[in-house]
DNA sequence: AAGAGTGGATAGTGATACTATCCGTAAACA
DNA sequence: TGTTTACGGATAGTATCACTATCCACTCTT
C-alpha cells in the first residue's frame, strides 16, 4: 500500500500522514526504493486510533506521541504494557502537593485496599481522583471515596468486559490499542450517560408544569 | 473591590482578568468613575468557576462564553437552565447523520424510555452517547445501551446529591455553577476511577507473577 | 504635586496543528 | 522510451488560540 492508498482508506490527507510521520505517530513504511515507501493494515489502525484520540480524547499531537510510544514498547506483560498507557494518560502530576490532598491520597489508597483492587501505590489516578474530591468540596459537594462504592461496582463490570475485548485481540499491539480506545470511548459513553441522568433527575425535581416557581430555589 | 484586589483574591493576572472581559466570559464591574470599576464576589466566584472549566473540562475561551452565556440567561425554571447548559457543553452536532446512527439513537431513546428518564428527545447527549456506541462497536466491543443499566442506576444515585446540592445554593446563578462544575469534576473523578478499576482488573487478570507468558496473548 | 493604578484599545507573542511548496528521484503509463 | 505522475524529505508558511505587552488619557491615593 503506498501513501496515497493509505490516505484513501482511512480519510486522512497525504500531508497529513506525512505530518504525523515526521512527529513520530505513525511508525516510517518499508522502504522499497529511495523514493518509495509500503504501508500496510498497521499503518491504517494506527490512524483509525489517531483520530479516536484526538476527536474522543481531545488529546494534543505531544500527549498522543507520548502514549503511542508505550502503545509500541514491548514490555514483556500486557498488564505492564496497560499501566504504562493508563499512566501516560493522566497528565504529569504538578509537584505542588499539599497537605490537604496528601491526606485525601491516603484516604483514597485505603479505599482502595478495602476494595481489594491492586492498584500501583504511584499510579497517577490516584492522585488525579484525590484532586478531583477536593475541587468537588471547595464547590460545596460533601463527597468521599466511599460516596463512590456504587460506581466502583458498575465500573469494575465494565471493566471486565473491556479487558476481555482486549486480551480477545490478535496481536500485542492490537490489544494495548483497544484497551486505550476503550478506556477514553467508555469514558465519554457514561460521562454522557450521566449527563442524561442529571437531566432525568432534575426534571423530576422540577417537573415542567404550568405552574412555575420564581426567584430563588 | 478593584481589578488588582480581584486579581489578588482569584490568583488570576490582572491582564488575563481584562482579557476574560473583553471577551464577555466575566461580567463588567459596576463604573464609579470613567477609569474605574467595582467587582464583588460574584466576579471572584466566576474566575474560580472559569479556572475549573478549564482545568478539568479542557474547555475553550470560546466554548466557556458559550455555556456562561447560558449561565447568566434567567430562563423561568432552574431545569431549563440546567438543560441550556447542559446540552451547551457537549459540541454542536455535525449534521452527517447516517442511517447507522439514527438507528442507534433510536435504541437509546427507547432505552430511556423504559427507565422512565424524562429527557428532550433532542438532547445532544442522545446523540453523543450513540456515536460513542458505535465508535466502541468498530474497534471491536460489543455494547449495547442496555448493557449500562448497572452503570445508569448509579449515575442516578450521584445525580441525586447533585441536583440537591445545586439546588441548595443561595442563589440562581451559583445553583446553575455549582451543576455545571459538578457535571465536569464528577466526570473527571469517575473516569479516574474507571481507570482504577481497569487496573485493578487487569491485574487480576494476569497476575504479576516470576512465570510470565510471552507473545500472543 | 507625584506616582501608581485604571479602563480601553491595539499590537505582539509563543504554541499548536497542520498546509504548501520545492527538490531530486522513481514508478506508471503511453 | 519518453513523459507524466507520485513519492520521500525538507523547509517555510498559515490560521487559530490564549494570552501578554504597550500605549494612552485619566483619576485615585498619598
Amino acid at each position: 500500500m503506498k501513501i496515497s492508498a493509505l490516505s484513501e482508506s482511512s480519510g486522512v490527507s497525504v500531508a497529513t500522514i506525512r505530518f504525523y510521520l515526521r512527529e513520530g505517530l505513525v511508525p516510517a513504511g518499508r522502504l522499497t526504493a529511495t523514493n518509495q515507501a509500503e504501508y500496510d493494515e498497521q499503518h491504517v489502525r494506527r490512524l483509525r486510533l489517531i483520530r479516536a484520540l484526538k476527536q474522543v480524547g481531545g488529546m494534543s499531537v505531544a500527549s498522543m506521541r507520548g502514549i503511542l510510544v508505550e502503545v509500541d514498547s514491548d514490555t514483556v506483560s500486557l498488564h505492564d504494557a496497560f499501566g504504562s498507557v493508563m499512566h501516560a494518560l493522566d497528565p504529569p502530576l504538578p509537584p505542588d502537593a499539599d497537605a490537604e490532598l496528601l491526606a485525601e491520597v491516603d484516604e483514597v489508597r485505603a479505599w482502595l485496599r478495602r476494595r481489594s483492587w491492586d492498584i500501583m501505590p504511584e499510579a497517577p489516578a490516584i492522585h488525579r481522583l484525590a484532586e478531583a474530591l477536593l475541587t468537588l468540596r471547595s464547590f460545596d459537594f460533601h463527597t468521599r471515596v466511599t460516596d463512590f462504592d456504587g460506581a466502583a461496582d458498575s465500573a469494575e463490570q465494565v471493566a471486565e468486559l473491556e479487558v476481555a475485548t482486549a486480551r480477545f485481540q490478535p496481536d500485542r499491539t492490537a490489544a494495548v490499542e483497544t484497551m486505550l480506545v476503550g478506556t477514553l470511548v467508555y469514558e465519554r459513553a457514561l460521562a454522557e450517560l450521566r449527563r442524561l441522568a442529571l437531566e432525568a433527575v432534575s426534571a423530576r425535581t422540577e417537573p415542567v408544569a404550568p405552574a412555575r416557581r420564581r426567584g430563588r430555589q
